[in-house]
DNA sequence: CTAATGACATTTG
DNA sequence: ACAAATGCCATTA
């Protein structure tokens, strides 16, 4: 069956290269406020390098933390074009994405 | 079934 | 504006 974890991956895996989405949008996607159990899915996500989990970030413009490591969170969002001012998103809004 | 956990968000001091 | 406390939901033990 589609668990919750799945939807979630799935929406996650349609987040365009060089922009990013945050967990409360992918909650609010799948009619819920669940954006930690968005974040637990991520993390315990068995699809790593298939979805583009370094590409969810919190709704503050922090990256927020990564299996690997925050700071490659970071480096795989500036490879992808995406500008930061030290930890936080520069254009945060204008590179975010919104699945409505 | 109950308790604890977590890559969050919002409110409060 | 920043830091701490509180609320949140699904998953896991």
């Amino acid at each position: 069956m589609r668990t919750f974890n799945e939807k979630v991956w799935e929406l996650t895996k349609k987040v365009p290269k060089g922009k990013v989405s945050t967990y409360q949008e992918i909650a609010k996607e799948l009619n819920c406020k669940a954006y930690r159990a968005v974040g637990y899915a991520l993390n315990k996500n068995p699809f790593a390098p298939i979805v583009p989990c370094h590409r969810i970030i919190k709704s503050t413009g922090e990256v927020g933390g990564f299996a690997h490591g925050s700071k490659k969170k970071i480096m795989m969002l500036k490879k992808e074009g995406i500008e930061f001012y030290g930890d936080k998103i520069k254009n945060f809004e204008k590179i975010l994405f919104k699945f409505k």
